[in-house]
DNA sequence: TCATTATGTAGTAAATTTACAAAATTACAA
DNA sequence: TTGTAATTTTGTAAATTTACTACATAATGA
């Protein structure tokens, strides 16, 4: 099993630094890389002007054990990223091109940060929210909206949580805490001083200051967990689209693993829950 | 090209139809895929206990060309497939399992809702959004973080927004609505009662009323535009996961045409809200 | 010029496909 | 039922394609 998201990035970042007949080859797939998995090693090396053994040799170079598994990892690699490329909107784009590639982009974002989850910390949080006798969430600007989602979520698994968005507030919550309490930060930057300020705070107290941010920020800093979200917002330099979606999801994450922990006795309790909002809703037709 | 999502799924379907020999292949290619994309037609033919022109032939059946081509065509939908099929989250999960399963779902209702765009009802929300004087977003429950969210990123770029979740405030607000007013509501089932009776109100002004929910729900009645959201929630009963991720993500969309739309001239405005927040953030080490 | 690396040639081994024959199944009539 | 012919299914073996290895030659650099 290969761990490398994207072979066709390694191979054109490698291109410098291969020889002649193999860098032939790269171009030769780079060129059209759905074809070449396809093609068997002789027209492949027909279609680069070289011999077939360099185009083996080309194979086991980017470590595969031969050319069939070299096409194999190709055609996972080709599949399995919707481009594995994260391409930005241009303003020559129309509505046919650039929703797909937002959702690409989405969708790119979610396929890293899957790779790269960081399972230790997760599993931390879970155990302090799971014992947690109060949960507040924290964040300004769009990782408010994402904490608003979590206290939402967290609130059905019947989790004290509370959200707030004012600055005071925080600073005084955060001042409060007591062993129990987990004070749950969450930013894109990890850098908005209010939000750092009431996590050093916090961390002064007996309570548990868990952060859903970019590690080695300064809010992941004033933390005892750290839950790594680290996504290149390189598409759009001034709103984060990608992150927040990250984030959600491994408040998602973080919920199931709650829920998990409480075991199967508690389904009827969500059941409940969802009875409760049935008057609120018209009956589906 | 082959355009089928997912030949596994295939494959089971159409087992009982199948020769006892084929039958044979197909059981041992639905126990181990991944493997099977590694074998040879040799080996796969021993583990099914079948000769290999049985094999070849069940390629053939399946629209390959042969055993090559069919390993190709099952790596790829392997690849792509993870995503394909949601799988829910079960009690006897662990930590290593189930946050990929729900980023897996994440990913899956993306990729859903990317392929089918109302792209129409897109565009019109973008001319209604663009050309407004004012925008409402209305979400309650899990949508009011999304309504929020929205708030946020529509705020950026100029555009007059506010986001209530006061009963009392979205009737009357929608009944204020005027020439010019778009009233954006957000909802999962498009069944929440307060919801579209504010949408009902909204309708009977001059004001257009723009739907983010699932098409035929009484909400979509009540809007002049309706953005159909069509994920299947069937992952988790108790709370929207995925649902709330491609509204997102079509809000993104409808953001990024709007700012299309202002043209290239916009840019600098989008700087200055940026320079504006520096002050609150810590400075990058 | 020598050492080292890169590339190709030719042969070999492996895998896949085809053609054909044997076996099994089905349909039908006695 | 039972036997027989037609049809389908399956396997064997040969042919073909494909991929790999060992070695030789060419190119490069010290």
């Amino acid at each position: 099993m290969t761990s490398e998201p994207n072979l066709l990035a390694v191979i054109q970042r490698q291109l410098g630094e291969l020889n002649k007949s193999e860098a032939k080859v790269a171009k030769a797939i780079l060129k059209a890389p759905e074809e070449a998995t396809r093609s068997s090693i002789a027209s492949l090396a027909a279609a680069a002007g070289v011999s077939e053994p360099s185009v083996n040799r080309f194979c086991k170079r980017f470590g595969a054990t031969g050319f069939p598994d070299f096409k194999l990892q190709l055609a996972t690699s080709l599949a399995s990223g919707v481009k594995y490329v994260s391409r930005a909107v241009e303003f020559s784009d129309d509505i046919n091109t650039f929703p797909s590639k937002l959702f690409d982009n989405a969708i790119n974002a979610l396929l890293t940060a899957k790779e790269g989850l960081p399972l230790k910390a997760i599993a931390q949080a879970v155990d302090q929210i799971a014992q947690a006798r109060r949960v507040y969430f924290f964040g300004l600007g769009t990782s408010a909206a994402v904490a608003r989602d979590a206290e939402h979520k967290f609130f059905r698994f019947n989790v004290p949580v509370s959200t707030h968005e004012d600055a005071m507030m925080l600073r005084m919550l955060s001042a409060s805490g007591g062993v129990g309490d987990v004070f749950f930060f969450i930013s894109h930057t990890g850098r908005t001083r209010v939000l750092v300020e009431a996590a050093e705070i916090a961390k002064n107290t007996e309570a548990t200051v868990v952060a859903l941010t970019h590690e080695g920020s300064p809010l992941a800093a004033q933390s005892h967990c750290c839950i790594n979200v680290d996504v290149e917002e390189d598409t759009d330099q001034y709103l984060p689209m990608t992150s927040r979606l990250v984030q959600l999801v491994i408040l998602d994450v973080l919920a199931a693993g709650v829920t998990l922990r409480r075991g199967e006795s508690f389904t009827p309790y969500l059941a409940r829950i969802k009875d409760s909002l049935k008057d609120t809703r018209f009956p589906p037709s």
